[in-house]
DNA sequence: GCTTGACCTCAAGTAAACTTGAGGAATTAT
DNA sequence: ATAATTCCTCAAGTTTACTTGAGGTCAAGC
């Protein structure tokens, strides 16, 4: 049983015009270390094809809020040594689910909050669901207490 | 019937613990045109109470990823003369909520994926359904066809 | 009435995520 | 073999969303 040998013949441009980011773009995520290539004798980049897996999982990531940091987080489930398996997905996966379910359900919130803002007409500061500072929406990094109206 | 009117008469270190963002955030939103206030005789803010609610949606916006300027857009249809009523939060709430859903559809469908991968362990590029260009998450904003892999 | 703290403006600095450009080497096309 | 591309590195510029700081004014307490 003789092993496959991995190609790893894609230049930068190729993988620039099948990912659809810049040659920029790639020499950017290779330096922060969320994408990886060999050289050829030439010190050209050469990559492999699973590379644009990881592309478009940074790039369907990003579309979602979520930055770099967190994504080279996330990505670093993943081997560099072998194309991803099973296993290695099912990692970076049960990472991100958690969170991923943590933003659609601050999303929610906020349209909800929304939309509930047109039934209480505002007109009431105490009964705006945008001013209870009690939920997860309403703790910012500050860690501040959003929206203390007591004294309105 | 006599006009109620509006008490103006917060300071900004006063906003600024009351909403828990910085002064100088405060100072910056309203250069960015996010907030306003006007100004007492020896040129110092003052802020009528709303502001708490629009710094509010400023930041439960930007929580899930929308921009300053978009959320400035939709702040626009609120009014700066004078606190906004139902119907200004109805025109808010409208343009925000298709804008919300298809965020949450986003999100939604990247942790179906990411879940799906488990499942189809990514062996094959070709199920992969983070390899899918047809959707919304496969379409950038570069508009380009993220991971043509027909030459796999 | 004077000091202390809050406020003012304006300029400059910061971090993230890239892009642009200069100067030069490697690859591909003819 | 040579010209046209593509690629290389490294430095500097860009945008967004703020923060920090300098130099000076205003207001509140004693």
């Amino acid at each position: 049983m003789r092993k496959k040998i991995r190609s790893a013949n894609w230049s930068v441009g190729e993988v620039a015009k099948r990912s659809g980011v810049n040659v920029s773009t790639l020499h950017f995520y290779e330096e922060k270390g969320l994408i990886h290539a060999s050289r050829n004798s030439g010190n050209q980049r050469r990559y492999f094809k699973d590379v644009l897996r990881r592309i478009a999982v940074i790039k369907a990531a990003q579309k979602v809020g979520i930055s770099l940091t967190e994504i080279k987080q996330a990505l670093s489930f993943l081997p560099t040594s072998h194309a991803p398996n099973k296993s290695d997905w099912e990692r970076l996966s049960k990472q991100w689910r958690a969170d991923l379910e943590q933003r659609i359900k601050d999303l929610t919130a906020l349209k909800d909050k929304i939309t509930g803002c047109i039934g209480c007409g505002c007109l009431s500061l105490k009964a705006c669901p945008l001013y209870n500072p009690n939920d997860h929406l309403g703790q910012q990094q500050s860690g501040a207490v959003l929206l203390n109206s007591s004294d309105e």
